[in-house]
RNA sequence: GGACCCGUAGCCUAGCCCGGAUAGGGCGUCGGACUUCUAAUCCGAAAGUCGCAGGUUCGAAUCCUGCCGGGUCCGCCA
């Protein structure tokens, strides 16, 4: 097999301008527009200082320099082209077919698979990741907020375990607290002794959300619930023996929506089990004369001067912990269960001030590891900001089960004839894949609106899109007489849709490397559709099954590349296939 | 008051980190394509001051400055 790449073809551009590094010049390739029916373009106006010309004439004598002196073109180029200011360059068509039909699903991670054969780099340290995600608090269900980020948080896992990242999935239960104690109070008030008669954390929630009814009416309710939390912090048996049965209540119904969504972790963390632990370390950092003491007693951290951060206290006057406190502790722990590299923390944009804090807080204790904070965009409905207190919100199992609902509908609409449980069977998986690429193919970082009228849908940019044209290559490879082979004929392939499919699928390896680079999955989904929407023009305008032996051979071979890596991208995004649909 | 994020056709969104070919898509609208591999599809059309104004550059949606509009956050919530 050949590696092929844009770090290939720079190596080759190298030979021919010395001067300039091979990363360098790797930077400066760039995918050439639709319409240009090559793989990798080389903008020479950078070159033009040097030689000391204009860009279309450096452009021309390179091009003709590259022909002229290596006799025939490298092995894996097939032709380079100067047009006006560009250098373009075509990869060889056959090569990259091979290797997706050789490589199947390792495809995505070629670089990596051709270079361990090669090199045998074994004893190469694994990089150990650990993410956390979504750390709910445990009083009331999980909303579309969560769905994100579970949804970015679990892709990502399995994207940087598929680049070779031993990677931990955890979850922080943010289990204490003045939320929690809401809920209690609020049960024991109105629901003392009722057992869910709905999904457990739904029943919880059902009781924060008449918490603020009640607090709505009469302000001293706070009080109360501060009670409830002192005589929780003071260990009192039944405040004690309620918190836990209600927090059951909740996790349970968690790990049900958790199922649901194909989530797992490697380890669940629970706040209580540890808040009080972090108090050493920030009094040891107080000893140290790191910390600062406030005239009441509190322990704050002077950021202001050397970070531009405003301070931030770390425990309270009275001694007690407060949330930065256990973070600062679970950050320590994390290192101790996993001996991580890389630590990602899962976590929503209003949280960023306070990670540059925590982040700053740790820097000073001289903890030096690797940590990121992925921020996302917070979600709004038509109306507004999401607000739990009132229940206003789109609830995550609600949504799962009106996408596996309307899926339903469009699959027997389409097909009556079809059994329950065929039917029931695609509409979970079509369902699923429109909730999850409707989410993920959106920039974690923008903020988006959520009309449910208008998002719950099943054409265009979508999941079932991406699907579709899966189903419909499978229809094909069944229908054909031929079976696959390798040994076709590329010159064949001369459509504008075939061209453009290959130079999709070559784009696919450096696609999957920059989403795990940068954590960005909603690459994945971009790209996807920028390969889907090519196949479907390809679908309509070059019959498969009608052309000719050869042609068919080689269409057939394409058609098989571009459903391998359909399936692998989607498996990376944790949406599946269907074979019909 | 301060810090950070966002502003791309009626609506949604990619591109911005790392400046390069006429700014890509989708929804909606209008007009076409199913006796032919699945129409959850395709083809075509209308629709854009890339918030505004400067600056840097051979070249700016992209970098810098200022402004306008929207959002989030800011010492004892989680």
């Amino acid at each position: 097999m050949n590696l092929i790449d844009r770090k290939t073809v720079a190596e080759y551009v190298h030979s021919f301008i010395p001067y300039l590094s091979i990363d360098q010049i790797e930077n400066l390739i760039e995918r050439p527009p639709k319409e240009v029916n090559y793989t990798y373009a080389l903008p020479v106006f950078q070159l033009a200082r040097h030689e000391r010309k204009a860009p279309h004439l450096i452009a021309k004598e390179l091009s003709q320099k590259m022909i002229s002196t290596s006799l025939s073109l490298p092995e894996f180029l097939e032709d380079i082209k100067h047009e006006g200011p560009y250098l373009n360059f075509r990869l060889k068509p056959i090569l990259i077919l091979e290797n997706i039909y050789q490589l199947k699903e390792n495809y995505g991670r070629m670089r990596e698979e051709l270079e361990n054969v090669n090199s045998n780099q074994k004893e190469m340290e694994t990089n150990r990741v650990v993410v956390e995600y979504p750390s709910p608090n445990t009083n009331k269900p999980l909303h579309l907020g969560h769905v994100r980020n579970m949804l970015i948080g679990s892709s990502l896992s399995t994207l940087l375990d598929y680049k070779g990242n031993r990677v931990f999935q955890v979850n922080l239960n943010n289990d204490r607290g003045i939320h929690i104690c809401k809920s209690m109070l609020a049960y024991k008030k109105l629901g003392e002794n009722e057992k869910p008669d709905i999904k457990p954390d739904h029943f919880v929630g059902k009781f924060y959300v008449k918490y603020n009814e009640l607090e709505e009416q009469d302000p001293h309710f706070i009080e109360e619930a501060q009670k409830l939390l002192k005589k929780w912090e003071e260990k009192d048996p039944q405040t004690r023996a309620l918190w836990k049965k209600m927090n059951q209540w909740a996790v349970e119904g968690f790990e049900e929506t958790y199922k649901k969504l194909g989530v797992s972790f490697d380890k669940q963390y629970f706040e209580s089990d540890y808040y009080w632990k972090g108090k050493e370390l920030v009094l040891k950092g107080y000893k140290d004369g790191i910390f600062e003491k406030t005239e009441d007693g509190a322990i704050v951290a002077p950021l202001e001067e050397t970070y531009n951060l405003p301070d931030k206290i770390l425990l309270r006057s009275d001694g007690t912990a407060i949330y930065i406190t256990q973070d600062i502790y679970l950050a320590y722990l994390k290192k101790k269960d996993f001996n991580y590299d890389d630590s990602i923390y899962v976590v929503g944009n209003e949280q960023n001030l306070y990670f540059k804090q925590l982040f700053a807080v740790l820097e000073m204790l001289g903890f030096k590891e690797r940590k990121y904070h992925l921020s996302y965009g917070m979600i709004y409905l038509p109306e507004g900001k999401m607000k739990s207190r009132e229940g206003k919100v789109v609830d995550a199992d609600d949504l799962i089960e009106e996408m596996k609902t309307i899926a339903y509908e469009e699959v027997d609409k389409r097909y009556p004839h079809l059994s329950k449980q065929e039917k029931l069977y695609r509409a979970e998986s079509i369902g699923m894949a429109a909730l999850k690429f409707f989410i993920l193919k959106i920039s974690p970082k923008s903020d988006f609106v959520f009309d449910p009228e208008e998002s719950i849908s099943f054409e265009g940019e979508t999941g079932p899109y991406v699907q579709y044209v899966y189903a419909r290559i499978q229809s094909i490879l069944e229908k054909s007489t031929f079976s696959l082979d390798l040994a076709i004929d590329t010159n064949l392939l001369n459509d504008d849709t075939e061209l453009d499919l290959i130079k999709y699928l070559s784009y696919f390896p450096e696609i999957i490397d920059s989403a795990a680079k940068n954590y960005e999955i909603h690459l994945i989904p971009q790209y996807l559709l920028n390969l889907c929407q090519t196949f479907n023009s390809f679908y309509s305008k070059c019959p498969v099954i009608q052309a000719d032996k050869e042609l068919q051979k080689a269409r057939l071979l394409l058609i098989k590349c571009v459903q391998i890596v359909i399936q692998s991208a989607l498996h990376l995004i944790g949406i599946q296939t269907l074979e019909e649909m």
